[in-house]
DNA sequence: AGTCCATTTATAACAGGGTTATGAGATACT
DNA sequence: AGTATCTCATAACCCTGTTATAAATGGACT
């Protein structure tokens, strides 16, 4: 509805041309000149905007967190913290699966740059304060593990280790199915991810029974949203 | 000991030196005319035996998944499976941790020719025929964990599946904190990665004491270790 | 030994990227 | 209105992968 694009509105196409550009033709198609003619104006916005590729790549890179964050946020709280986690799980991994151009240079895997947003010290009392983007997807992690310290599901322990095996054993999961191993999609999920995620539970402390009930109540509300969303599942 | 070097002595060489160049400066050093140059050949060389740089980089990728076979092979076999689970994890990971870049390349995390050894159906009987190069090291994770299974110190489960679920803890541990999160080498270490060990250990059928005092033999074997083998440890 | 053929290699050019110099246009402020 | 700043298009530059071409090398066969 704006015949005259505003001022950065430029900047925000560009942002959103990387990324279509990106999901459809992989990192290669992530040029200078093609996302120039895309957006429909010369080179030189890249470096009005960013100063470079590298800068717009790690825009690109920043966004992934933050979709990976929103998507994160949308899982709601339930009276069972454990199902709450399967749930995260299953999201990050739905994002990962749905977008996986675009996660690669978010987990730094193709950015070029090499300045990613490294979450430091997580585990410690200090560093947390030095919280960035990336954080927040961690955060709803921890506040999970949390409610399932609290709830007596886990053992007691320190919040953030807690979370921090979660979150290795989930990103290791999706790296490594978004690179091709455990094959088809349902098959890496129920033969792999879900067995991980009972294996962590009870790890930490559920009982057997409790965890895969609460994969259940997972399984129930994946399909319970998925139907509302109207998505046509891909998974 | 060799004046005039051989056919496809070259090869090699311009394999050795892209490792070399990508450890020392990064991806971005891997290019056709430092390579030539590091080598003292031109850049025709990378064309006549390799066709590309696409095909080079995935040569050096491979080298990485045989380099980390070699190095999980050295760990021996105990009468301690989970112990030997801990220190396939703890050579995983440092590994990784000496050669950042190569191991980046490996796993596909900067290759720009996309193709990449795909472990494809590795937990169906069915795709793991068709083993490549880097099933090997996956390979020493299920033959630990078949051990453990016999040995009672894990409950029955599809070796597999189970060691699959090791391999996504340690791969996701070992990528984060390459990446920069977890902070220092040790803090990481003893923070996360050996309570993620036990967790998943616990996860398996483990005790929580059995799985403790396998962690303390590891530490003690990859002391000893360290010791004979005369290598500063960086971690 | 001499000749032929395949492979390897160097040189030089081409193509396609990121980047920069420069000036024109637009925008905002006084 | 005038001026300063921001934005952007044009055109060139440099660097990197790649290729065309021919020289050189080395082995195989007669």
């Amino acid at each position: 509805m704006s015949p005259k694009p505003r001022a950065n509105d430029v900047k925000e196409r560009l942002v959103a041309a990387a990324i279509r550009l990106l999901d459809e033709g992989g990192p290669e198609a992530l040029q200078a000149r093609k996302l120039a003619a895309e957006v429909g104006v010369s080179t030189m916005a890249v470096y009005t905007h960013f100063g470079g590729m590298a800068a717009l790549v790690d825009e690109v890179a920043r966004t992934g967190f933050v979709r990976l964050s929103a998507w994160l946020a949308e899982v709601g709280e339930t009276d069972d913290p454990v199902a709450d986690i399967f749930s995260l799980a299953r999201t990050y991994r739905q994002a990962v699966a749905e977008q996986p151009q675009l996660f690669a240079v978010t987990f730094g895997q193709a950015a070029p740059g090499g300045k990613r947003a490294t979450l430091s010290d997580l585990t410690t009392e200090e560093g947390r304060e030095a919280a960035q983007e990336g954080l927040e997807a961690f955060d709803h992690i921890v506040r999970a593990t949390e409610r399932a310290i609290e709830a007596g599901r886990f053992r007691p322990a320190d919040k953030y280790q807690a979370a921090a095996q979660l979150w290795s054993a989930l990103h290791g999961f999706v790296t490594l199915e978004a690179s091709g191993h455990f094959g088809a999609a349902e098959q890496g999920i129920d033969h792999i991810l879900i067995p991980l995620g009972i294996t962590l539970a009870v790890g930490l402390g559920d009982t057997v029974e409790q965890a895969e009930r609460s994969t259940e109540a997972a399984k129930a509300a994946w399909r319970a949203r998925n139907r509302n969303a109207g998505q046509g599942g891909n998974d």
